[in-house]
DNA sequence: TTATCATATGAATAGATGTTCATATGAAAG
DNA sequence: CTTTCATATGAACATCTATTCATATGATAA
């Protein structure tokens, strides 16, 4: 009886296969799809991005107020900037010397809602 | 003219500041707070992590079927499995030598949903 | 008890990541 | 054009993390 799609090699008799193994994988994205997924989280997994995220909840900021606000390098801030646009997060507006940042995306919100409710049922 | 609670240096003239700080600060949760919210989402920032939740949101799975059906060692899958019930996103039960895990709390289907959300409007 | 199997765990290793430091860029003012 | 300021960027370094390997645990069956 051979397999197809799946090697079992042992645990073939209690765990449930073959069947169960498609139907789960047949319902999964490809790989392409959650490793993009993987790496949005990985985003939200820094608590010095969750910060600047939430200072941004409320109003636009320049670099130089997240800085200050969260006490944190102005470094720091600025490759974390960085990161949280090239994942179109934040977006930024250039006023002279000075550089904007606000959020860019709605599902900041409720990503951070969601982890949140998570959080206060602990 | 003092600065109470934040000390702005430079940038002190044409980005908001003390008031508009003062607002944000109160707005936002208490540090300890972001941080636990961060390490969740840390949670799900790996592949493997993200892949499993996704083959439990079908049913139960055992250790064994998740490292056949993801191609994963089960090695492996076994220190993913502890990192997830740890954060309380798995649950298990023992049946004889086989371990089932299942998914431990609803919010990682809407977690995961407002990420894939983001990801889709790309 | 002994053998076998499913799972768990600790140590080691390689790769990823965040901060800092030094420096570059870009814009306004003198 | 030079200076000053806000921001960006690259390299270096330290820390963290995921996997693998070896082995332990816990359970069933012979």
């Amino acid at each position: 009886m051979p397999n197809d799609n799946i090697d079992v090699e042992k645990c073939d008799f209690l765990c449930v296969h073959k069947d169960t193994v498609r139907e789960v994988l047949d319902s999964m994205p490809d790989d392409e799809k959650l490793y993009d997924l993987a790496e949005l989280f990985k985003v939200f997994g820094d608590s010095t991005r969750i910060k600047i995220l939430y200072a941004l909840f409320e109003k636009e900021l320049c670099v130089c107020d997240i800085s200050n606000l969260l006490g944190i390098s102005q470094t720091a801030v600025s490759h974390q900037l960085k990161i949280l646009k090239t994942n179109n997060l934040v977006k930024s507006r250039r006023n002279g010397k000075i550089v904007f940042y606000s959020l860019d995306d709605d599902h900041v919100y409720s990503i951070i809602g969601c982890g949140m409710e998570h959080i206060n049922e602990l």
